[in-house]
DNA sequence: TTCAGTTATATTGTATCCAACTTAATTAGG
DNA sequence: CCTAATTAAGTTGGATACAATATAACTGAA
């Protein structure tokens, strides 16, 4: 037990990470439901809220890199969720705006937050072998 | 306002989706002195613990799927760190033991932990511009 | 006006993650 | 003994993440 600082049962850091990927875990089975995963849920949560917003306003509201960001447009844009236009005013800047499939589709997801609330709450580990 | 329990800022799960990238950036560059990622460095954590470990250990330890493991361990043996070895009492099993380059790197990686708090409770911005 | 610097987004490369599938080895039942 | 089921890793495919780079558009100073 050379350092007890290494132990990774002291590790705080490593019990984020793990809780982090529970959650993504609790989410999965609801957001495949609707189609998306979870940083477009999020991506689309935004997009329920302010209807359009640029990728840098995206990226800034979300945490995330154009890297990240881009390619997930795209996808949300594929699955008809979204469309992307270049601003007249400033060609460099893309909007992106719901579609009414996008739109419609926030109806459906009301329900997510106290799925998972349940999910969380609940001790029944007989739904998905998850433990909470 | 039609939604509010799916307001971005009333996500509790972002938060900790935000915070854990937060987490992963701020051990990013200490690790990356060390040439490891944050994956392959709690990897390291069981492996100076314990000294060696099956894949599936490790897998449970750390709550990875061997699709994660595998190749994770398969880079880690690429750079020295690790050996793998298949059990001659039953081949399918693949045993993770520390090389004497890897035993050496718990030295260095004894300053992270106190790196990573200093991190997280400075106010001082300059600081690879994280904000905590 | 012109071009150097900046800005906004997209692309490329590396490394996770997980689901689903494959492969090889072991075990168990008849 | 022999095959069906199980087990342990590895592989493949799709989607994040981020660093670094590229590209196109805009801005501003000489």
């Amino acid at each position: 037990m050379a350092y007890p600082q290494l132990l990774l049962s002291n590790q705080l850091c490593f019990r984020f990470y793990a809780l982090e990927r529970e959650l993504m875990a609790a989410y999965r089975p609801l957001l495949t439901h609707l189609g998306l995963t979870y940083s477009q849920y999020i991506t689309m949560l935004y997009l329920w809220e302010h209807e359009e917003g640029t990728v840098g306003e995206l990226c800034t509201a979300l945490s995330l890199d154009t890297g990240t960001m881009s390619p997930l447009l795209k996808r949300l844009e594929t699955s008809g969720m979204i469309e992307r236009h270049r601003l007249p005013s400033d060609e460099r800047t893309v909007m992106v705006q719901l579609t009414e499939k996008g739109r419609e589709l926030e109806q459906k997801a009301v329900s997510v937050p106290d799925h998972i609330v349940s999910c969380l709450l609940s001790d029944d580990k007989s739904e998905q072998g998850r433990r909470y």
